[in-house]
Parts: C-alpha cells; sequence; structure tokens
DNA sequence: TTATTAGTCCATAAACTTGGTAGGCTATCA
DNA sequence: TGATAGCCTACCAAGTTTATGGACTAATAA
C-alpha cells in the first residue's frame, strides 16, 4: 500500500501539473485545496524538490511549481521516492535489491514469482507521468 | 513490500508443500530449516491454522501441516492474510476498500492507474498456489 | 495415571515507521 | 526595511512490526 505521504504527494503534483506554467503555487493553497496538512505538505514538497522534479521561490508571489513539464516525471520515479521500492521482495528490488539470507534466488518459486509481479506493475507505472494523472 | 511475517509465513508454507502428506512437522523443525525465530513463527502458524490454510496436532507426533492440497492454496489469500491489501490504494482494494476522502473516484487519474496495476497483480497472484512455489 | 511432548495463549517490549506539530531562520520583493 | 513565504531543525504521539518469555492445555506412550 502507499503511504499517505504517498497519496499526499500525488494529489499535490497532480494540482502542480495542472498548474503547470502558471507561476509558482502557495504550499497553503495546495493545502487547502487538496486538504493536506500544511505543515506535513510543507516537508513533502520539500523532498521533492531536493530529488528536482519541484522548484520553488521564496518571498513574495513566491511558491512551489514543477520544474520539468508533466510528461517528463515518471509515476514510477514519485513512488520510489516517496514510498521506497516498487518490488514485493527486497531481493527482486531494481532500486533497492537485497540480497536473501538463507534462501538461494535461483531455486526459489517466491523470487520468481515476485519478479513477474514487480515487471507487470513496472510496465504500467514507468509508463506513466503526472500528465496521465490529470483528468 | 512484504512484510517480513509474510516472507516467513511463505518459507514456512513452501516447506509444508514439499513435506505434504508425510505427517506434521514440528515449529522447531521448521524455524531451523528456514531460520525464523521459533515464537514468531509459532503465532504464524496459529494465525495459518485459524484461517483454515493449516492444522495441527498436539503432544508426540504432532506438529503442523497443509489442511489442503499445496494446489488448493492460492498465493492471494495468503498475502492478503498476513500482509493486508494488494492494491496500493484503499479505494481501489477489492477485499479491504475504504472510499476516498476529498477526490472523487471517477475523476482520478491515480485510481485509474492503480485499478490497473492492482489487475495485473492479481492475474498473478490468484493463479499461483503453493505448488508454484516449489521448485 | 503419569511423564513427556508439542501446540496454545497471554503479556510484554524494543525498534521502527507514520503522520504530524512548533518555531525560528533565511531569502525575496516591493 | 518590513512583509511574505519557503527552509530547516527538532520533537512527539501513536501505531505497527518483530520479536521474547512463560504458563497452560491437549495428546500420546509407557
Amino acid at each position: 500500500m502507499l503511504s499517505k505521504k504517498s497519496q499526499y504527494a500525488f494529489k499535490a503534483l497532480t494540482y502542480l501539473s495542472e498548474k503547470y506554467k502558471e507561476g509558482p503555487v502557495l504550499i497553503s493553497e495546495i493545502a487547502a485545496k487538496k486538504k493536506i496538512p500544511i505543515k506535513f505538505l510543507e516537508s513533502i514538497l520539500l523532498e521533492l524538490k531536493k530529488a528536482d522534479i519541484l522548484d520553488s521561490k521564496k518571498g513574495k508571489g513566491g511558491g512551489y511549481f514543477l520544474k520539468q513539464k508533466p510528461e517528463k516525471v515518471k509515476v514510477s520515479t514519485v513512488i520510489r521516492l516517496i514510498n521506497g521500492p516498487i518490488a514485493m521482495l527486497p531481493c527482486v528490488s531494481l532500486y533497492f535489491y537485497e540480497r536473501c539470507k538463507n534462501c538461494n534466488e535461483r531455486h526459489c518459486g517466491l523470487h520468481d514469482m515476485m519478479i513477474e509481479v514487480r515487471d507487470a506493475t513496472l510496465s504500467i507505472v514507468e509508463n506513466r507521468t503526472l500528465k496521465d494523472l490529470i483528468v
């Protein structure tokens, strides 16, 4: 399951995608429109900024905005950043790989199945962007 | 990600699947062979028993064993029982559904995408059983 | 019937994660 | 220079995860 934080991130990013090229948007505006606790949202947006997905401007007329076009930001990138691994097991994760303890990957039915699940999921989230989240 | 508990459950179930029809297997044997903390394993097996996946026998010659044939136990059943929802969002979960707050499901790109992910995952885990985990 | 075996149940707890709050600091702009 | 708005650090309450310990109960064999 995606954490609430991830859901907030997607709501905020969707909102900012809709307002792409309308200039900076206030944290408080996003928080109010999307019903997200403002201080929590603040830390999420900062994290997205540090990951080069968002950029911000301080002072009057400031706020947050997408650093790239919505169609350039993959859903998988956001999930990995805010939520963590997409795979169901560390031993089949591409970006968060960890070796199985006491379990031979070459002879593990669970391992093989989870690779299938991972690839099925990736085939979707790697090919969708923030633009696809706007309806 | 699957919890450690889920991974332990699958390891134990795979072991019991391999020993299906060999009679009851000791908790301590499973714990030793699969390197699972014995008391933690104990509670997992009990949970699987209460869900009618396993059965047990007390006293000498006792232990745990599969209540049904390995090919009758779906992977999805075990995940839902030990790990929880398979879907990435409550609003697209079949067994753990919860309505989205402040978000219209009929006009939500994330919702639509997560249904795709859910179905892609289900197409695998609903069609695999414990038998498929044996290699 | 009694000793042994092995699962059951209950209580506790450390470690970690999640979701969130408070408040001062710093950059920007008019 | 003063108001605005993001940045940063610290903190925390609650819940979940991953266990551990010990008493209890059922089954079996001698």
